[in-house]
DNA sequence: AACTGATATATCTATTACTGATATATCGGA
DNA sequence: TCCGATATATCAGTAATAGATATATCAGTT
């Protein structure tokens, strides 16, 4: 998988940047960064869950203690290589925005 | 159409907010703007620009006078504040990342 | 111990978005 | 006028996402 990614895929690394979590987590945690913009429903997080698993660019992790419903996953050192290179792909594009002399919007911090 | 957007929708706005150009321009533009990185094809291109023409984000504007093939889009308003959302969204989605200390990648300025 | 709402995972069907391939026509230069 | 690049268009197939629903577990009542 390459750059650039779709919405779906490039929420779930992301989340999942900040450390290992469960799926329901993921979907939380995706709207929170998001700031409520972007809402993935179980259906869209559960499959590209189980595509990133088997392109091996998330691994799950040991099970909760507290719950045994909570299935963890986190990043492969591949899935990081990609979020890397992708944030990097949006960096140098936002620079070309700005060359341009875009202004941002007012966007909350 | 709501931000996150598709790369494809994403790249067709951006590559108009230069000023206005033709489908195949779009395309290479397209290509320089992503450093090589997102190619994409007529298909994907024609079917893009169709959907945005009716949604109204993109308008078609006057021919050129020195080849009859060619049919000029230009963003319209709602184009304009659509992608100055998703750029600031994605600005917003930086920031993040640098608050939770990820280091950018090497890409090329 | 039964009840309740939130949490959590899973999957079905349908729709949307994208891709590769191919087709057709026009342009500019040798 | 021949040829490669430019330019638009669309078909058929695939991939990705969405909405809805199902099932089960948890934590806190009562």
């Amino acid at each position: 998988m390459e750059p650039p990614l779709t919405p779906a895929v490039f929420f779930t690394l992301f989340a999942l940047a900040g450390g290992e979590k469960h799926g329901y987590a993921i979907m939380q945690e995706t709207q929170e960064l998001s700031d409520g913009s972007f809402r993935m429903g179980p259906a869209t997080l559960y499959t590209t869950l189980q595509r990133l698993l088997d392109l091996d660019l998330v691994a799950e992790a040991a099970g909760d203690e507290n719950d045994s419903r909570r299935r963890n996953y986190r990043l492969t050192k591949s899935g990081r290589t990609l979020l890397d290179a992708e944030l990097g792909r949006v960096e140098a594009l936002l620079r070309k925005a700005k060359a341009m002399r875009w202004k941002p919007a007012q966007v909350k911090s």
